[in-house]
DNA sequence: CAGCATCCATTCAGATACTG
DNA sequence: CAGTATCTGAATGGATGCTG
């Protein structure tokens, strides 16, 4: 009984996730906001490479997603503060779990690397290229 | 003390694993092979739409990160079969979690999403168009 | 069957400069 | 301060054709 129906959609759900988090910086982002509010400046300076483009359409995203929210004050100069929805904690909560898996397989993971780039010298050139 | 050291840290290691299973094409593939093995040409047709150069490159990177065997029979034809290791495994538990999470919040995403659309007219193109 | 080599179109991140 | 506008190089995905 492997594989029932759910778990073809549940892959694809998770795909859905992933694409919407996978990208390389939404992830830093929802990380820092976890359990606080930041100004559209702080987030710059506590996502340390981000560009400003970058960091504008990953917030309108998340905004949009309905994963944090976007609250303006209108004042001289502008105030605008970013902060995560409930939506958006839980699913902090849930990449939680992928990050303690990551700790723990980490090790592993560039242990195995390792060994296969030793293993098999110029066999897979592009594939290392893609994991530098 | 909320975002202690570790949290920062997991925040990388999760980086680092969506960018290792943050693309189009992985999720299927380790989805596919769970709990069972498959040859080269059965993950080709239950993994809709993928080109061989790409199956071939994702089945590298997850071999190279020991995630999954490789194990060629010496016949004719040719017979590849791809396993998931114990170590893959483990991965795709640790996704299911962000699976369930996914099933649960897609209505609700969904409707953000159709709520913002029509409450920011056109306010941002390139969000959307990010997100078709 | 399984996969590699090539080429092409597209996307996207990042830098830079400017504005309400 | 908090964006927006624009441009460019790099990276990727996908299609096609060939081979041990």
């Amino acid at each position: 009984m492997s594989r029932p129906e759910t778990d073809e959609e549940a892959c694809r759900q998770v795909l859905q996730i992933l694409s919407l988090v996978g990208d390389k910086w939404t992830v830093l982002v929802i990380g820092q906001l976890h359990g606080r509010t930041l100004r559209f400046g702080e987030l710059h300076r506590a996502v340390a490479g981000i560009s400003q483009r970058i960091l504008t359409l990953t917030l309108r995203q998340l905004e949009r997603d309905g994963l944090l929210t976007r609250t303006v004050h209108a004042t001289v100069p502008p105030r605008v503060e970013y902060a995560l929805t409930e939506l958006g904690d839980t699913l902090v909560d849930a990449l939680t779990g992928l990050g303690t898996w990551a700790i723990g397989a980490r090790a592993e993971i560039t242990q195995h690397r390792h060994h296969y780039d030793t293993t098999h010298p110029e066999m897979a050139p592009d594939v290392r290229k893609r994991r530098p």
